[in-house]
DNA sequence: ATGAAAGCGCTAACAC
DNA sequence: GTGTTAGCGCTTTCAT
C-alpha cells in the first residue's frame, strides 16, 4: 500500500466516510453503498474504499447510520436476570443465532433492585436506541408496556408463556415437561410422592401444580410441600425426610434442580440414601455440572427456543405476521436419582 | 390536563422532541435544554415540557442526541461467556452499579463459535456505537487490540488480570486466593495432596499452579493432575482416586467448583467418602447452590470487583487518571469437604 | 431565559 | 456506476 496522503494519527473513532470517501478518491455516497448499499459498486471502487477504511481504521458510526437510514439492524434484549445460569444461557444462545443472521444484539437488564420501575428504565434504554426489534426475556415487564410500541417495533417474548394477541412468544412446555418427569416417576412404581410447589416463583409454581396435577391423576398419593420463603435453606426439606420416616413416600419431586440441590445435604444428614431409599426428580438441566451429579430431571430447551425466537424475529423484521405462542417440550433426563420404588422391587 | 391539541394517535417512537416541544409551545433548544441541558429554564416553561413529553409519551432518541453531543452517556460491555455463572453474576452487579451511578449500559457478547474474530466483530458493535466508555471482560481480546481507541474511551478491564500500562484492571488475586486454600488444607494437617492443574482455561491454570506452589513450600507432597481435555469427564478422576488407593494423598485441590462437582460421582463411585477418607476443596463459590452443598471453597469477589470497576470508570469518565492494576481478594469458605487428615487425628 | 441556525455522520432519492 | 443534496433528531454556540 502507498502511504496515506491523510496520514496524520487521529484516532480511528473520529475517521468518518467522508475521510474515507476521500482517501479513496470517492464521494461520500459511493462509500455508504460499498458498505451497506444496495445498489451496484464497480469492482476496483469498493476495492479502493475498503483498503482506504482499512487503512485508517474506520469504524462506521452506527448512530449515524441508523438515523440517517430511519431504521436500526440492532435487535435489543431485555434479560430479567443476567445471574441466573438459565437466563444466562439463553443470552448467549440468543446472541449467537443473531450474530449468525448476521444482525447485532445488545443487551440491557433491569438494575436489579427489583421493581417495575427498573424494569422500565430498561425498556426505555432499548427504545432510545430505537431498535429494529426486542425480545423480551423478563417477567415483570406486563404486556401492556409493550402495546404502545408494537406497531413499530417487533417483540419477542422468550422463555415466559404470553398469551398477548399482539405479541409473539416462545417459551417452555412446562405442563408437558412435568408430564414426562410424572411418567417416569409412574414407571419407576411410586406410589407415594412428596412435591414442592413453591409460592413465588411462576415457573417454579407452575411446574408443581402440573406435577401434582399429573401424579393425582396416576393414582399417585401426592403430598403437597410448599416453600414460602424463596430459597430459604431449610424448606420444606424436614417435611420431606419425615414423609419418607413415615413411608409415606419413596420419591419427591422438585421444581427445579436448584431445590433438589439444596435438599440433597439434608437426605445425607437424615441418612437417607438416594435413589435406594428415596428418588429425587429435579427440574431444569442448566446448572452446570448438573449432568454430571447424574439427577434425573427435565432439560428445559433453552437452545430451541432460542433459535426459535431469532427465526420468529428475523420474519417478523421482512413482514409483519398474525402472532404465535409457541410452547417447546423439554426432554426427560435419565439420572441416577429416580430408582424403582423400594416396594416394587 | 386540557387534552392535547396535537391528539391524533401517533407511535410514541415517533415523537420527536420537535413535536414536544411545539405542544408545549416552546422551541426545540429549550426543550433539549429541559432535558439534558445545562442552561437554566425557566421553572413553568420546564413543567410544560415535561408534561408535554408525558403526554405524547415521548421516549428520547438516543441515537441522534449523541451524535449531536458528540459523546455518549452509555457504557459498553463486552462479555465474554453469559453463560459462565461467574460472568453472568458480574454482568448483574455491573449493570446494577452503573445504573446507580445515572449511566446505562449495553452489553454485547461475542457469538460464542469462539474465536477472536467474533470477539472483534462485537468490539466494533460498542465502538460503533460510540460508547463513552467499555468494560472488558473476556479472555481473548488483546490489549493491543485496543489501543487504538484508548484515547477516547476509557477502558476498565474486569475479571482478568491485565498489564497494560494504559489500561485499567480490576480483578480477582488468584494467589491469594489460592494461599487461602492451601492454608487450610496445611492446617488440617494433609501431607499429601492433589492439585488439578488444566491447561486450557487461563484463570483455572493461574490458580491450580499457585496452590501447587505453595503446597510445595509448606512441604506437602503435591501431585499434579493435569487435565488436557477441557469439561472432559473423566479428567483425572481416575488418577486422583489411584492416588487415594495408595494413600499417597489425603486431599484433592480443584481450580473451580465445577471441577470439584464433576468429581464427586467418581468418589462416591469409588467407595470414597468425602471428607473422611478424602478432603476436597473447589474455587470460585459461584455456582448457584454450592453454599448448600458445603463445598470448601474461594468465594471469588465478584461483588466487589463490579463496584470497584464502575467507581473506576466513573473517575476516568471525569478526568483521566493514571492506569491501575488492582487485585481483589477472596474469602475463604469454609465447607463440609475439608477435613482434618486422616493421619492427623 | 429563550430562539435561530449550524451541524453531528450517515443514507436515500434523484440526477447524470 | 457515481455524484449531489436533503434531511434523520438532536445539541450547542451565538444572538437577543
Amino acid at each position: 500500500m502507498a502511504p496515506s496522503m491523510d496520514d496524520k494519527v487521529t484516532s480511528p473513532l473520529k475517521v468518518t466516510m467522508a475521510k474515507v470517501a476521500l482517501e479513496a478518491g470517492v464521494s461520500r455516497a459511493t462509500a455508504s453503498r460499498v458498505f451497506y448499499g444496495s445498489t451496484p459498486v464497480a469492482e476496483h471502487t469498493r476495492r479502493a474504499v475498503y483498503e482506504a477504511a482499512e487503512r485508517l481504521g474506520y469504524v462506521p458510526n452506527t448512530m449515524a447510520r441508523s438515523l440517517a437510514a430511519r431504521s436500526s439492524d440492532i435487535l435489543g434484549l431485555l434479560l430479567r436476570a443476567p445471574d441466573n445460569p438459565a437466563y444466562g444461557l439463553l443470552f448467549a444462545e440468543l446472541q449467537a443465532h443473531v450474530s449468525a443472521a448476521g444482525l447485532q444484539m445488545v443487551t440491557v437488564a433491569p438494575s436489579r433492585h427489583e421493581g417495575a420501575h427498573f424494569e422500565r428504565q430498561a425498556l426505555n434504554r432499548l427504545l432510545g436506541l430505537r431498535v429494529g426489534g426486542m425480545f423480551v426475556s423478563t417477567g415483570v415487564i406486563r404486556a401492556e408496556m409493550l402495546e404502545p410500541f408494537l406497531d413499530l417495533v417487533p417483540v419477542v417474548v422468550v422463555g415466559r408463556p404470553e398469551s398477548h394477541p399482539d405479541i409473539h412468544s416462545v417459551s417452555y412446555d412446562e405442563d408437558y415437561n412435568a408430564g414426562l418427569l410424572v411418567d417416569a416417576v409412574v414407571a419407576a412404581g411410586h406410589r407415594g410422592a412428596a412435591v414442592v410447589v413453591p409460592d413465588h416463583s411462576v415457573s417454579e409454581h407452575r411446574r408443581g401444580v402440573a406435577m401434582v396435577r399429573g401424579l393425582t391423576e396416576r393414582g399417585v398419593k401426592v403430598y403437597e410441600v410448599s416453600s414460602p420463603t424463596f430459597g430459604s435453606r431449610e424448606e420444606g426439606a424436614r417435611e420431606i425426610v419425615e414423609l419418607r420416616r413415615e413411608e409415606r413416600i419413596t420419591a419427591a419431586m422438585f421444581p427445579s434442580d436448584w431445590r433438589l440441590l439444596a435438599f440433597l445435604p439434608h437426605a445425607q444428614e437424615a441418612g437417607l440414601k438416594v435413589p435406594d431409599d428415596l428418588s429425587l426428580t429435579g427440574f431444569d438441566g442448566i446448572l452446570p455440572g448438573i449432568d454430571l451429579m447424574g439427577f434425573t430431571t427435565v432439560r428445559i430447551p433453552v437452545e430451541d427456543a432460542a433459535r426459535r425466537a431469532v427465526e420468529v424475529m428475523r420474519a417478523q423484521l421482512d413482514e409483519r405476521t398474525p402472532p404465535r405462542h409457541e410452547l417447546l417440550p423439554g426432554t426427560l433426563v435419565r439420572g441416577r436419582t429416580l430408582a424403582q420404588a423400594p416396594t416394587a422391587r
